[in-house]
DNA sequence: GAAGTTACATACCCTCAGTATGAAACATGG
DNA sequence: CCATGTTTCATACTGAGGGTATGTAACTTC
């Protein structure tokens, strides 16, 4: 290994040391995955990990985090490439279930977050990513005159709990393909509840 | 301390473990909690708490499920009381949102339940407790006319996430009293959703 | 009332989060 | 280039707490 900068040196590792965080919490749990475990992994010990972040629950708002963001870019992606503001909100809620079939997202965004980073600080990261998006998508289709006036962020968030709960749902399916649809059907039942 | 039978001294001293884990636990939280603050809390040791429990999650499924059978025997009372099934419906729903105005119900239902259990136990549970009483209100309700046709179970499913987040929403406000109602009006909006 | 079972208490182990402390790898002034 | 910070780690240690082994007192049964 050559000569790096410390910056370089810092972000290496970091970067490493969250993507073996987002990898042993998502599959073991955050109870169940050691920082020994999660450093070892990253090519690096303990002392690293610690000088990094400040304890176990700051690695794992690390990895909830990219988690957050890797998905709020995957739902802006494909809701941006719909025609209208309805059609966006569809598509966004059914990629959302789609990404519940995660086992890692379920198990560090859904189970594991609001435990470990407590619900305000979990919704506070939320509100800079996914919510924001299915708010944003929420703001277009009132603008277009699709959704009837009303609090705004208290009914994404009433949607929000929906599709969590539907993604969770849906991941216990025997046959999630077949069911997929089946949900996103309901959860499109209860955006109907909105229209004016 | 005079004669007792056997089953009394487990039935009490296992009650009192129940107790004082639903208090703790719901107060301080699952990780915060150790298993010695329940047993001194209770009046005993952690060889008793070790004797009638297998360990710390069971102890923690004991308080969930106590938790549960409190909050379903209030809801299916009040609900009772309403005259049509979509009245008990609503009181339903408005009542669960009130527990959420009760902190220890939040840190062990909503916040740990589902980190320490798993989804499916959490789920499991409900489904004898809570989330019957919401699913049979739905059930009374169609057989009344009243929802349209589709599928229930999951239908219930996604309501009950909804309710969750809203209770979570409500106890974060700064006058729960004054919100419960904008609440309620968003979560019966999404009951309307289900009319035919 | 003796033998067996249940309900605990006490003492112990072991994992693991968190904390020094020290040694490299870089950075910066001369 | 070198001396002196500063940053980035590794190593060694501590303490708390979950879990276990074992002993003892309270009950039960015969």
């Amino acid at each position: 290994m050559g000569r790096r900068t410390q910056a370089e040196r810092s972000d290496a590792t970091t970067s490493q040391l969250v993507s073996a965080a987002q990898e042993l919490f998502g599959r073991n749990g955050y109870a169940a995955t050691s920082i020994d475990a999660i450093a070892a992994a990253a090519g690096v010990t303990k002392g690293a990990a610690y000088h990094h972040f400040e304890g176990k629950p700051a690695l794992f708002r690390a990895a909830f985090v990219r988690e957050q963001e890797e998905t709020a870019a995957m739902l802006g992606r494909l809701a941006m490439g719909e025609g209208d503001s309805w059609a966006a909100l569809r598509r966004g809620c059914r990629t959302f279930l789609e990404r519940c079939l995660d086992p890692g997202f379920r198990q560090i965004v859904i189970l594991d977050g609001p435990s470990v980073l407590g619900w305000e600080a979990v919704r506070e990261i939320e509100y800079g990513h996914t919510l924001r998006v299915l708010l944003d998508g929420m703001r277009m289709a009132a603008a277009d005159g699709l959704l009837a006036e009303g609090n705004l962020p208290a009914r994404a968030q009433l949607v929000f709990g929906a599709l969590c709960e539907g993604g969770m749902l849906l991941a216990r399916s025997p046959d999630p393909e077949a069911d997929l649809p089946v949900l996103a059907a309901e959860a499109e039942r209860l955006l109907e509840a909105l229209k004016p």
